[in-house]
RNA sequence: UGCCCGGUAGCUCAGUGGCAGAGCAGGUGACUGUUAAUCACUUGGUCGUAGGUUCGAUCCCUACCCGGGCAGCCA
């Protein structure tokens, strides 16, 4: 049996082939006098490749009436294409149609808003856009572990099903096998925990770091990349329920390698992808951020502008812009400022680090003035904070005292402080969202157009 | 969750208190090595849902549903 020849392949020939065999969808088709365009697309890369299916073929009135979206194999030649536009066409010799598409396909060769293409989530891949989104994210998962391998980092797989539910990130989705309508109770009418599959009350994942600093205490340099659920309800173009993240934890590491290894990390994927997905790219500069390029380009010559907290709340106080929400020392940044810092003072990526300790959670380092801890967050433009992470504190004692002033109870985490107690040293790591990094190097505006089935409030179709 | 904007043909959108419109897609034909092909003709509607005001509502009012933007939570 003939092999069939991704379009990638064919359109990269460096040859013309006689025995030639291409599989995929039509994404339009023309009737010339005596034969007919096809042009076909199998998603291994953006472009068709043009199919010349001639009126001899004994299916040809078949043919003409195939429409986007239909599935053919065409088996012929490949040779020299006569038209401008490709190098490469396919002069069919037979051309079989396996699956029909009607007139209720809802893609058109022409104009889809991200929109509506989200409402027909399982066609949208065939999509030029999201085609070319879920390449790129294929490719950046790649250079992630790319990235990790090269440094000697372990990539550790941390639980998705976790029973701490104080990693201070939000809220978490209950995992149970109760009944949910007659569930085991205690005398006190509780609903017995104890009685549940894992005989406590479990949840999904919202962090891997507390795991992942019990590995780099052990194997010096990990990394985590995996799913985690955040049952927040976030209504906004970067927020999603389900979502992607990557959690590198380097032991004998201080703030200052943590953030560079930050800087490191970011600039060495955008460099994967616009050297590995230049195609892609080309198409998101053209049709979703005119200046994508550009801007990637800019983020990858120019070191990330690093200003402490305290400096960074002068600077905005300084700016003479008016805030919606005044900037005061103490307060988080709101969006509006950081969008100021990343967008307008310094048009590139701002790391902003030493919180103060009041807005940061509980296993940060605490620095010598007692009053920040070792917090640092990367801010990009568009997006605003697409990395968030610190030194952890390393000290006993310290360390409880941070849960005390949290309110969490040091007796909950015991194989955490344990860590301290056995050979503990300075350590560091962050979180990088997977999709603010996909949206950052695509352009793409909204979350829910860089995951294939996004889960946001109210929507977990598909 | 709060505030704001929107929902009219398969898609993108006009429109009006009194017969429902265009472009694209689909169909038919013409033309043609085309490439978002072109030209002519043509099919296609519960105007988001439910109430209300009115002689009459797609239009005005109310509620709800859905979508989008922004904010908070964060990555």
């Amino acid at each position: 049996m003939l092999k069939s020849t991704s379009v990638k392949d064919a359109l990269n020939s460096p040859s013309a082939q006689d025995a030639f065999l291409v599989q995929g969808w039509v994404r339009t088709r023309r009737d010339a006098k005596t034969f007919s365009f096809i042009e076909v697309n199998d998603g291994s890369c953006l472009k068709n490749l043009q199919v010349i299916a001639p009126s001899t073929l004994a299916n040809y009135a078949e043919i003409q009436h195939l429409t986007t979206g239909a599935s053919v194999a065409v088996r012929g030649k490949l040779i020299a294409s006569q038209g401008q536009g490709q190098k490469w066409e396919v002069a069919a010799e037979e051309v079989t149609v396996i699956g029909t598409a009607d007139a209720t396909y809802p893609l058109q060769k022409k104009g889809h808003t991200p929109e509506f293409l989200r409402e027909i989530a399982h066609l949208r891949p065939r999509s030029n856009l999201f085609g070319a989104v879920f390449r790129t994210r294929s490719r950046l998962a790649f250079a992630i572990h790319k990235f990790f391998n090269e440094r000697g980092f372990v990539y550790v797989h941390t639980p998705i099903i976790t029973g701490s539910d104080c990693e201070g990130a939000g809220e978490l989705f209950r995992v149970t096998t109760h009944d949910l309508a007659n569930p085991p109770k205690r005398e006190d009418g509780l609903i017995d925990d104890a009685k549940d599959f894992f005989a406590r009350r479990t949840y999904l994942t919202v962090s891997g770091q507390l795991e992942a600093e019990a590995f780099a205490c052990a194997l010096s340099k990990v990394y985590t990349f995996g799913p985690t659920f955040r049952a927040e309800n976030s209504n906004t173009s970067r927020h999603a329920n389900e979502f992607w993240m990557i959690e590198p934890e380097v032991a004998f590491c201080d703030l200052q390698g943590d953030m560079d290894l930050a800087e490191d990390f970011v600039k060495s994927l955008i460099r994967d992808v616009r050297t590995n997905c230049a195609e892609d790219l080309e198409l998101f500069a053209k049709f979703v951020d005119k200046e994508l390029l550009a801007r990637l380009d800019f983020v990858l010559e120019r070191p990330f502008q690093r200003v402490s907290y305290t400096e960074a709340v002068e600077l905005l106080k300084n700016s003479g812009k008016v805030f919606e929400y005044p900037v005061e020392y103490g307060v988080n940044l709101q969006s509006e400022h950081e969008r100021y810092l990343t967008e307008v003072m310094f048009k590139c990526p701002v790391t902003v680090y030493n919180y103060p300790k009041e807005i940061k959670p509980f296993y940060m380092r605490l620095n010598d003035d007692d009053k920040t801890v070792t917090a640092m967050d990367v801010l990009v433009p568009g997006i605003g904070e697409i990395v968030g992470g610190s030194q952890r504190e390393e000290r006993l004692e310290v360390l409880e005292a941070n849960m005390r002033r949290h309110h969490l109870d040091p007796k909950d985490y015991g194989w955490y402080l344990d860590l301290r107690r056995y050979g503990t040293v300075p350590h560091a790591g962050f979180g990088l969202g997977f999709e603010r990094m996909l949206m950052f190097v695509t352009g793409v505006s909204n979350i829910r157009d860089v995951i294939p089935f996004a889960r946001t409030p109210g929507n977990a179709a598909f």
